[in-house]
DNA sequence: GAGCACTGC
């Protein structure tokens, strides 16, 4: 109690405060040295190389699990209608929301003057609700469609010719190929024109639309088997596309500082760049060559790869960096890292001293990373001439990443890729994952022989998808061919097979041998509302990259065939030229307390390829302000320069840091780790669910879902981090092992933010006390009929039922978590005390917001703090 | 009475 007061009464003098900010101001000075000198004196382990036999047991023992699957599973039709059921009731709700968002937008700054970008907004999400409310009607119509006899060849013709175009490089590229040829299953061979007319029921009418095409001509082709059999590294080396632009490469990087290179995946350019600055002598004087990669599996396996090709260890002269696992030494000149590690590099080298040359590769991803990325050494280059930079992108956008690096020349190599035949419905097609079974069967049992690889939005669809072409393909019986069904991903023999993967296959995923794709056009999208603070993943129609970088996975070992389950008039008129990059869609807490962190105050006017909403940025400083990360000139306080070291979340960074007041920074650390792991702790699998219920709320502790997930934490570590354990108690043991990871990861950043890691307290007073004290924007209140309000926006909000309180229903929660799904529901839920609110965040509470008329006893505690503080 | 696309530190 007097904690808070006498906080609040030094706020009366100006000087004091000037004094305290001057005085914290040197201390964070201090603390950052001090932080220097410690990374100076750390001395890199020499690397082991990293083994790589887990990944292929993994998709042996994926693949053996799929096979017992499709033979003994029955899939009763009343399951998958539920699924459809619900899917068909998120999408409404979805729409419900979208609409909304807009009539909000729309109330609260009617009035107000919107910049562009916002106005853009506004047109966009108004935008995509009349394409979901389409999409809804033409699902009305389906069975009229979906059934009709093709139109005769000409009637079509100007549906498809008429439009004007879009201005884009692309469109005008698309114009010129678009002809409006009826492409009809079959029509080649008689035979098999029969063959499916009796087996199939009903079909989709595809119009060949354009061709993509290939960077390869047609004797090229012929030349692939001679390709295959290249032996030596050199031969190999010699054969990529890059190759035979080695010399002017290598010319144009020693003329120009900053470069821009264009290239499709598959030219070489990642494997084979940093080699020929390797050996034109750019390390020399001990400076690396570092080269980012936008995840975790590239930068590993690319770094494997060129070491392979050096004929060094992994590790020696070629080394890789990412979270866990620092695989460089000192010997190390060349650097694959991720993007993020980079960034994280920043904060202990802001001028990138020991690199030579930085090539920043998939920039055309526009991941967070690489876009803050993209300012940060724009800035350095200009005061450090020797550092050469390349700007490695696959797309159109090299221009605009020319124009943001002062005009930097454009460096284009060809890649390698075969033309693919790009088909679209002749009409909408309203229930796509069906449309894509319909797309599968016609494929396969028309089609000469190849992969397909299915595009589709998140796991529920991929098990609806397989469930119904796995019923399909028995009631066909013997009349087709064998067809091999694969969720997700599979690393397999070149059978006949059918890949249903979610947009991981866009970039992340290499699969063999695959000559056809199909694109129903959409994928989920991770939403950011800075005016709420509530995140939303949704189902969206995909921008024209996107679909063209799923085509593009057709052509990459023969000439390919990509359908599109939507209209060409679709494609021109409704996709987005480009998705929104990452930046314009999330919550930047972290990002901006990093950006401070490294000196840059002025994140207004910061040098952004594309700038994030200014609301967004807004909503960031002020949280950070009141974490006491900054204070009030906006500069970065020492707590706020401590915080920064954490890769969490600003909240959660002072949750952790508030342990150390609280004496649990053990107990804090494991609950960070855990809800990092992002609600993947519990298996339930869906013939199980009693046990698994029953299971977990044997796990239930008194006090909130936080602390049940130390107790699940605990648990496993005293059954000595058993496999088995997590097994029987329906815990998934990979999900476990990355909390272990992460904790290891957080203790170590405690000490080093100079904190002590002690635990042993007995009850949980403190523990919650240390989670209010970063989450005190996080909390709700009771009101009447079950429902909760959120303290500040007044926002109804419940608590989710798989929450331990979710019977319970404290007068105070604090959440982790605010998502909107069915309803607007808070995850990992922990009752708190309104008065440590006062404790924890004066500046933030006033008594009289936490004041509570249904209760008895809250009323005195509040009047007592009341009297004190204005005593 | 529920449903987490995909990355990354």
């Amino acid at each position: 109690m007097s904690r808070y007061r006498r906080e609040s009464s030094e706020d009366s003098s100006y000087d004091s405060e000037e004094e305290r900010r001057k005085k914290d101001i040197k201390e964070r000075d201090e603390f950052a040295s001090r932080l220097k000198e410690k990374d100076e004196k750390k001395t890199k382990r020499v690397a082991v190389a990293a083994e790589s036999a887990s990944g292929k047991a993994e998709a042996a023992k994926r693949l053996k699990l799929v096979e017992e699957d499709t033979k003994e599973k029955i899939i009763p039709k009343l399951r998958i209608e539920s699924r459809r059921k619900y899917l068909e009731k998120r999408k409404e709700d979805k729409v419900a929301e979208l609409e909304a968002d807009i009539i909000d937008d729309e109330y609260l700054f009617g009035d107000v003057e919107l910049t562009e970008k916002e106005k853009r907004d506004l047109e966009h999400k108004k935008e995509l609700l009349r394409i979901a409310k389409e999409h809804e009607k033409a699902r009305e119509l389906e069975n009229i469609q979906r059934y009709r006899m093709p139109l005769e060849k000409g009637v079509e013709e100007d549906q498809y010719q008429e439009r004007e175009q879009p201005q884009s490089e692309q469109a005008k590229w698309e114009t010129e190929q678009m002809s409006s040829a009826v492409y009809k299953f079959g029509a080649k061979d008689r035979k098999a024109q029969k063959e499916y007319e009796l087996l199939l029921e009903d079909e989709i009418d595809f119009i060949q639309s354009l061709q993509m095409p290939g960077d390869k001509k047609d004797e090229v082709v012929q030349k692939k088997a001679e390709e295959k059999k290249l032996t030596t590294i050199e031969e190999t080396q010699k054969s990529l596309p890059i190759y035979p632009f080695k010399k002017d490469l290598i010319d144009a990087i020693r003329t120009h500082q900053i470069l821009i290179i264009k290239g499709e995946t598959g030219s070489g350019k990642t494997t084979q760049i940093p080699q020929y600055l390797y050996q034109n002598g750019f390390c020399d004087n001990d400076k690396l060559i570092g080269c980012t990669q936008p995840r975790r599996v590239a930068a590993m396996s690319v770094a494997a790869r060129v070491a392979h090709e050096m004929g060094v260890k992994l590790g020696n002269e070629v080394g890789y960096a990412i979270r866990f696992e620092d695989c460089t030494s000192h010997r190390t000149r060349i650097k694959y890292m991720t993007d993020g590690t980079l960034h994280r590099e920043f904060l202990s080298e802001p001028d990138l001293a020991s690199y030579s040359v930085m090539i920043i590769d998939e920039a055309h991803e526009r991941t967070l990373h690489t876009d803050i990325l993209f300012g940060l050494v724009k800035d350095i280059a200009r005061f450090r001439p020797d550092l050469k930079l390349l700007i490695s992108s696959a797309t159109l956008d090299a221009t605009k990443f020319s124009e943001f690096f002062d005009n930097a020349p454009i460096f284009q190599v060809p890649g390698r890729r075969y033309p693919v035949d790009i088909f679209y419905t002749k009409a909408p097609e309203a229930d796509y994952v069906d449309a894509v079974v319909v797309s599968v069967l016609q494929i396969h049992a028309t089609q000469p022989d190849g992969d397909i690889l299915v595009f589709l939005t998140g796991q529920e669809e991929i098990e609806t998808c397989f469930e119904m072409l796995n019923e399909r393909v028995r009631r066909l019986g013997s009349k087709l061919r064998e067809l091999l069904i694969l969720p997700v991903y599979a690393n397999l023999p070149s059978d006949m097979k059918v890949v249903l993967a979610t947009n991981i296959a866009e970039t992340s995923l290499t699969i063999d041998n695959i000559i056809y794709v199909i694109d129903p056009g959409f994928a989920k999208q991770n939403n950011f509302n800075s005016r709420t603070g509530m995140e939303s993943l949704m189902v969206v129609p995909i921008s024209k990259a996107s679909a063209n970088q799923r085509a593009g996975r057709a052509g990459r070992v023969a000439p390919g065939k990509c359908f599109r389950l939507y209209t060409a008039w679709a494609y021109q008129h409704e996709l987005e030229e480009n998705t929104v990059p990452e930046i314009q869609r999330i919550n930047l807490g972290n990002a901006v307390l990093t950006l401070k962190a490294l000196g840059i105050n002025d994140l207004v006017h910061f040098d952004f390829l594309d700038p994030p909403p200014h609301q967004t940025l807004v909503l960031a400083l002020e949280q950070l302000y009141a974490l006491g990360a900054l204070n009030h000139r906006g500069e970065l306080t020492k707590l706020g320069r401590r915080m920064a070291e954490f890769p969490v979340d600003p909240m959660m960074a002072k949750m952790l840091l508030a342990s150390e007041k609280y004496k649990c920074s053990e107990e804090v650390s494991t609950i960070a780790a855990m809800l990092s792991v992002n609600g993947s702790i519990f298996y339930r699998p869906k013939d199980k669910i009693i046990h698994a219920d029953a299971a977990r709320k044997n796990f239930n502790v008194p006090g909130g879902d936080h602390l049940v997930l130390l107790n699940v934490y605990n648990q496993w570590q005293a059954s000595d981090y058993n496999i088995h354990w997590c097994y029987e108690n329906f815990i998934q043991h990979k999900s476990m092992k990355r909390a272990r990871d992460v904790k290891d990861q957080l203790v170590g950043l405690m000490q080093r933010v100079e904190m002590d890691i002690v635990s042993g307290i007995t009850e949980t007073v403190n523990i919650r006390k240390s989670i209010t004290a970063g989450y005190f924007y996080h909390i709700a209140r009771l009101s009447k009929g079950g429902h909760y309000k959120t303290a500040k926006h007044n926002q109804t909000v419940q608590i989710h039922p798989s929450s331990a309180l979710f019977e319970e229903l404290p007068r105070w929660v604090l959440y982790h978590e605010l998502v909107f799904t069915t309803k607007e529901f808070m995850r990992q839920v922990t009752e708190i005390e309104s008065k440590w609110l006062l404790e924890v965040a004066p500046h933030y509470y006033k008594p009289k917001e936490l004041e509570d008329s249904t209760n008895k006893k809250v009323p005195k505690v509040v009047g007592r703090a009341q009297k004190d503080s204005t005593s």
